[in-house]
DNA sequence: GTAAACGGTCAACGGATGTAGAGTGACTTC
DNA sequence: GAAGTCACTCTACATCCGTTGACCGTTTAC
């Protein structure tokens, strides 16, 4: 369902283009989280946006450009940063909760997050921007030479987390509040990034 | 490549079942492990075992019979049951590592892995047998209330450092030794399973 | 040795999908 | 108000894939 009825006509030009732009997107958006990439057809996504499969090809050229527009993680990692190692983890499980509020966002990355093992474009995504970049802010904040290998992990630890609530909708990590899997974590991500004290 | 040369005349009808039945099985693991479900073809993987492609649905009936057959997750929870609370960390880890060090039982969990956000079957295995069914004793193991989602966030952990070693190839995970990983996380995963001490 | 059983191949159908190109009607610009 | 631009649609092509049914030749069983 398109969140805004697709090309309504009486309005100026560019506030047409830019609903039915915006409606496509969402639908694709959708559907890449809920399908994936390749049970996702250029079809149903113009269908649930209103508009002909066609203009979709104008608009993003490709189905991978459509998808290149819809399958985003926005997440700045600014605050992490600026954390201290005692900050690194609170910090890192906020910015990961925080993206999964806003129901856009979270479609947008579990798009992402979703075809990150069967499709090439978002496993790049997912591993410089995702993983790679904050891994190196965190292993400059732990420094050492174990630094890099324990921010990794963090990483790691944090998408498994994401990928069992979101993705693999494991019952007990579903069912579990952001507050008591922060209570839980917290400490035992402390003595990953922090093995002493 | 087709391990053995496929169906070689002059053998006995059950070995000769026996091998090409093998060979398919193998591509198909190599495929659906690399490829993911949808890019793998029967066409493709018939043509990697030296078979045409209609023997592959006599003998499976079907693509997703293909799939089950190929996609397992080969680890048994004898130890891990046993396992006292001090001892699941390096348990859980040591089963893990295990079973992706031989190529064939690898394969065929990457298989599963690289499948279970897109397709439905690969998805219900992940979610009970690896994920569940582990969970459970786990579960009981810690005991408490909070036992269950200690032990669920011990398995999304655990999937986590898998998908950025074997599927994401996280550069810094993977070229970590399996010793290396085993020595920082240990103790990481001990504060989870037992937060007292 | 003859007939059934079985491993394996061949050719083809039916459907779905990404994509291209020509066309249409409303809005904009002069 | 006429010409042009632009959002949008229609139709169709080419390809590819899972799946099927008939067929062939070797191995088994009597």
């Amino acid at each position: 369902m398109p969140a805004s009825p697709a090309h309504p006509v009486g309005l100026p030009r560019e506030e047409r283009r830019r609903r039915t732009e915006a409606a496509i997107v969402e639908a694709a958006r959708e559907q890449f989280a809920e399908l994936g990439f390749e049970r996702t057809t250029i079809r149903s996504v113009a269908a649930a946006a209103g508009v002909d499969p066609a203009l979709v090809m104008q608009y993003f050229k490709n189905k991978e450009g459509l998808f290149g527009a819809s399958a985003r993680w926005h997440v700045d990692h600014k605050k992490l940063s600026e954390a201290t190692l005692d900050e690194v983890p609170r910090t890192a499980l906020d910015d990961l909760f925080a993206g999964f509020e806003d129901p856009s966002r979270r479609d947008s990355a579990i798009a992402l997050l979703r075809n990150c093992l069967t499709h090439e474009a978002a496993l790049d995504v997912m591993r410089e921007e995702v993983m790679c970049e904050p891994q190196a802010m965190v292993a400059a904040t732990i420094g050492g030479v174990e630094g890099e290998l324990r921010a990794g992990l963090l990483g790691a630890t944090m998408i498994g987390i994401t990928i069992a609530r979101y993705l693999l909708k494991i019952p007990v990590v579903v069912e579990a509040s952001r507050e008591q899997i922060e209570q839980i974590m917290t400490p035992v991500l402390q003595a990953l990034v922090d093995p002493e004290r």
